[in-house]
DNA sequence: CCTACCGATCGGTAGG
DNA sequence: CCTACCGATCGGTAGG
């Protein structure tokens, strides 16, 4: 009984799943261009061959662990856009829940922030499209502030660039088991943030 | 006449220097592990086993690259390291021209943050050796600067790294030809994160 | 999930 | 700087 339990458990972690995970690693490690299907496969005890049947292409690998790091950051941001209350306070939640969604997939992440290139068409505009509304997210609460003096002046773009470059560095040094906290991570960094875009 | 000094102007930009520019643009729009010899041979209108005249290896142009890169930062750190003034002063000025050396050559700054880690031994440890040294000028001065009560306390690695995170990000988005100049970028950038760190 | 295999392409060398 | 070529490896398929 305990041991058909234990069973179920384990199959939850379908082979399919098991691909994406090991391949995620394994991209972050290397790239995805210098990453071999014969390498996946080793790390999975499997031959290369075998892994067709659970996936379609490496490419397909790829569009998955991209577009799955894009739905999770729209989701995200969706409490913070109806939210009320200032625009500081709903940029500073809008960079914590960013900070959060990478912190708990780094990989993924690291994936998603510097592989999303070598995706073809029509994925990689897709791809580029959903970025750039992501990103009018950022810059509409900019102009917001600005425009109710919360925020100095500044160009909205160059705003948001700088504001998004330092939040997407986090997957290349933070560590679960580190000294700090995937929340004082993501508290710290969006005080140090704020008080940089803030009116004094 | 003039078409003598043309020549000898012309002839300034050897094969071998061609090459580096054009791997360096090849590397930082589809990476090193994506771009092969024949792409590259084909771009400068030679075939990929004449390559072998002017560079040893694939991986020889990407140290170049690499290394050309790591010592143009530290070059332009010196003059700050030995600058008087206060930590405020320093790290505005560090900054800077952090910037003005991204700036003066996006691409291969791209090369230099995204592809160092195809390198192979001992070059490998050797860059991450100069980057850690590069990296503690900037929290020896965030240091000096919370002792001094310039800064808010924090964890100077942390603040090293939101600090470099935003200036290493300038290359993907710097275009030369845009509204922001290259100074203009430096100065902005630099003063939205000195007050995003110093005490109120 | 395996064996057996495909055509294409890789970085690089020999020899001129 | 070229032709001619090397062995190794690539992503992927056929068939079981």
């Amino acid at each position: 009984m305990f041991i058909f339990v234990f069973m179920l458990t384990e199959e939850k972690v379908s082979r399919k799943q098991q691909i994406q995970e090991k391949a995620t690693e394994l991209f972050t490690a290397k790239g995805y261009a210098a990453t071999s299907m014969r390498d996946l496969a080793n790390h999975l005890g499997i031959e290369a061959a075998s892994l067709y049947s659970h996936i379609k292409s490496k490419e397909e690998i790829l569009q998955n662990i991209c577009f799955k790091m894009a739905e999770l950051f729209f989701a995200s941001m969706s409490e913070v856009r109806k939210g009320e209350g200032s625009a500081t306070e709903r940029m500073k939640e809008a960079l914590k829940v960013h900070v959060r969604v990478i912190t708990k997939d780094p990989a993924a992440s690291a994936v998603f922030f510097n592989e999303w290139r070598h995706m073809s068409e029509p994925f990689l505009s897709e791809f580029l499209g959903m970025r750039n509304e992501y990103e009018s997210i950022f810059i509409d609460i900019l102009k917001e502030g600005i425009v109710k003096n919360e925020f100095k002046p500044m160009d909205e773009k160059f705003g948001m660039l700088t504001l998004l470059s330092s939040l997407n560095w986090v997957h290349r040094w933070y560590k679960p088991e580190g000294k700090m906290s995937a929340e004082d991570v993501a508290e710290k960094l969006a005080s140090m943030l704020i008080d940089g875009i803030k009116k004094i």
